[in-house]
DNA sequence: TTGATATTAGTACCAAGTGCTAATACTAAT
DNA sequence: ATTAGTATTAGCACTTGGTACTAATATCAA
């Protein structure tokens, strides 16, 4: 018998966020109350029914399986002059930091240098060729990387760009890297 | 009026797959049959009924959520001798490649060596100081990467740790870079 | 003891079905 | 044309997990 309403209005809350596939009679059997408080509870929270419930996951999970696609460019373009240079800011989340100590997985600041390398060209398409690149110092969650990408020079006869990328977080340099890109112009240059 | 039934079936089959949060209502409504048609037809095709493709997809979704830290690492690690060497595959889908050439982007590849690379160390956690990559072959949507790192040398002084990581696909060489990792025992070493 | 708030109970109703039976409709073959 | 066999439609009872609403109790505090 807990500290009534409150407590268990928060509890509920809680539960029905960590797990949304739970039944009104579940809950009601859980806090030992009866179903009507439970839907009563609900409608104070304006929590939805199970149903609306799942459908909102459902749905959050078909969104972001439509936009995946977005995800082939890792950070934001916020500046670019094509052949020229670049700008692009990523946001570090905790999904991109190692949980142990909370600093950035260096592929993620990687990609986020060979998206912008690539598309700064963008000359059809680009490939990464080599790329040589040092991780200066952590980045951590929370942190908004600022990447800038310039064109360093060119070898027009073998087709390729080179690029040099910094990656700031707080004028802070935190990774740099030079690539070289092959430029393609036709499909398939197997 | 469709060539009935085994084309109405195979439509709806397409279609569900791409929207499952249609009613047999709106199926029924769209075929110009009966809503027990549908259903019969749904019956037959193992189809199940809207709320459970719901919350199939909904659950999937939150499985998703519970093993997101499995993203942390880009392939399966299938063999592993600690400090020595490791192995992992990864198998390239249509998400890691340009849409407009098929061919996978750099920083998965990146990702993948880069993984394996602090995997082999695990010395509480490393970090990438340093790396080297080449590019050497187009992969594509549909090949297994298969990457192996070896450790070629230590700095214990600097607590450095130098690896090399070849991929390749159908023992063609892919990929090839080297890594100097950065090991730390305590935590917050900032 | 009175009032207010909280809880429980009960009823009718809804969506989107399942499960089942029975009636038609359509088609192909004899 | 008749008949068999498949396909389609209709109808009804029942299920889950609810909503909406009303009415009866409990509980607690002043």
């Amino acid at each position: 018998m807990k500290r009534s309403k409150k407590e268990r209005q928060s509890l509920l809350t809680e539960q029905i966020a960590e797990n949304p596939f739970v039944t009104d009679e579940q809950l009601a059997a859980e806090f030992n109350v009866s179903v009507q408080t439970i839907r009563l509870d609900r409608m104070e929270l304006a929590i939805p029914e199970l149903r609306e419930r799942i459908k909102d996951v459902a749905a959050k999970k078909y969104d972001e399986v439509k936009s995946l696609p977005l995800d082939e460019v890792i950070g934001e373009i916020i500046d670019i002059e094509l052949d020229n240079r670049a700008i692009s800011i990523f946001d570090v989340g905790e999904e991109h930091v190692f949980q142990r100590n909370g600093i950035a997985r260096g592929h993620h600041l990687f990609a986020q240098a060979n998206s912008l390398a690539v598309a700064v060209i963008d000359d059809e398409l680009a490939l990464t060729v080599k790329s040589n690149v040092a991780f200066v110092k952590p980045v951590r969650a929370g942190n908004r990387v600022v990447t800038k990408a310039v064109v360093k020079g060119k070898n027009p006869d073998k087709n390729r760009t080179f690029i040099e990328v910094t990656s700031s977080v707080e004028n802070e340099i935190v990774f740099k890297g030079e690539f070289e890109m092959y430029r393609m112009k036709g499909e398939e240059t197997t």
